[in-house]
DNA sequence: TCTAATCCATAGTGATCGCTACAGAAAGAG
DNA sequence: CTCTTTCTGTAGCGATCACTATGGATTAGA
């Protein structure tokens, strides 16, 4: 049961195969690149990790639960403006950081719509428990402006791949944060 | 300097190259789903249309040339409100067209960024005038709102591409409209 | 009909794809 | 030490990648 252990570690090629995929989403990503990557050569990368779609999903889930973490953090703000706020500007430094790949993994990889399903309810969630709030009007749809703040980041997302700098994409950010009604005052004074 | 004429149609063919590009994309899609789908052998195709390279070039410009007519007739509208809603309208329903590959290929196409710039360019002067002509505030920032409204059409063809039904896709393109400043009364009148 | 020119279909080029067989190296168990 | 187990590196598997050499088919002009 015992043997020669592993000569690499396992969590720090994952990170690395992480930015790899990050960086040149799933099929343009091959075994040699993520090979090269991850330090590691093709044998210990299947025995570690099994096949190139076992470890892109073991990678990419490593990635949404990051990305949930900070979506999570920036939603427990009292004020679903400042929470939603928060969420894009941090979206649009995260997509255009220049210690990370530029955009995001999780809202361009098409392998992904469940994992965009799954933030797209978080969104909903929080927004409708806004609208009960009354932080928002009743007027609003939850579904449908968390579907708008989801194609925002996805386009800040593709700005930053193209090239757009930090300040670019947050002027997206703010010029998105327009489309949020505020909270329904008038629609209590009417 | 006669010789055997081809046995296919030209047009007909670049047509069926757009639309593989378009629903596979350029690194995805091979010159076997090319010769597959225009009904032409690799030779033929090498003959009529150069390398694949070549071949995205002249397909890419095609479409390019397409989406452009659209925008240039939605911008045509007195109102900029108008032409915006047209525009995005317009984007909702062609990408959830059913008659059609799903997204945009222009939007998409990590290759395309210089025709991404144009249409930019396009939308900035559009907003740029509508700020001269009193049909926006001074305060819009043209270029900002041009990469606002990219984002989102970014984000509408990846909602489309994710399965988002046409009236989904369409409530995007309503819930932006609320970021488009009003025209600039209010700022007369103060 | 004969020649020159151009296109088409078969078949295959070297390179790269994801993946793995094999054999030697490095550890614990006895 | 030996034995067993597991990992590592080389080297290469069949399949597919973009692309093309070759030869026969099909046209216009002489």
């Amino acid at each position: 049961m015992a043997g020669r252990p592993r000569s690499f570690d396992r969590d720090t090629a994952l990170a690395a195969a992480v930015e790899q995929f990050w960086r040149t989403g799933y099929e343009e990503t091959s075994i040699a690149m993520l090979t090269s990557a991850m330090g590691v050569t093709p044998p210990s990368l299947y025995a570690a990790f099994g096949d190139k779609d076992s470890l892109f999903t073991e990678a990419s889930d490593l990635y949404f639960r990051r990305t949930c973490e900070a979506v999570d953090a920036a939603m427990t703000r009292t004020s679903v403006h400042e929470a939603i706020a928060k969420m894009l500007g941090d979206t649009a430094r995260a997509h255009t950081a220049s210690d990370t790949p530029l955009g995001c993994l999780l809202l361009t990889e098409p392998r992904l719509t469940a994992q965009r399903e799954t933030l797209h309810g978080k969104l909903t969630d929080r927004i409708a428990r806004a609208v009960t709030d009354g932080d928002l009007p009743a007027s609003v749809r939850p579904d449908e402006l968390a579907s708008f703040l989801l194609a925002v980041m996805r386009g800040m997302s593709g700005a930053a791949r193209d090239g757009g700098s930090t300040d670019e994409v947050l002027a997206i950010a703010r010029t998105a944060m327009a489309a949020i009604p505020a909270e329904n005052a008038r629609t209590i004074d009417e």
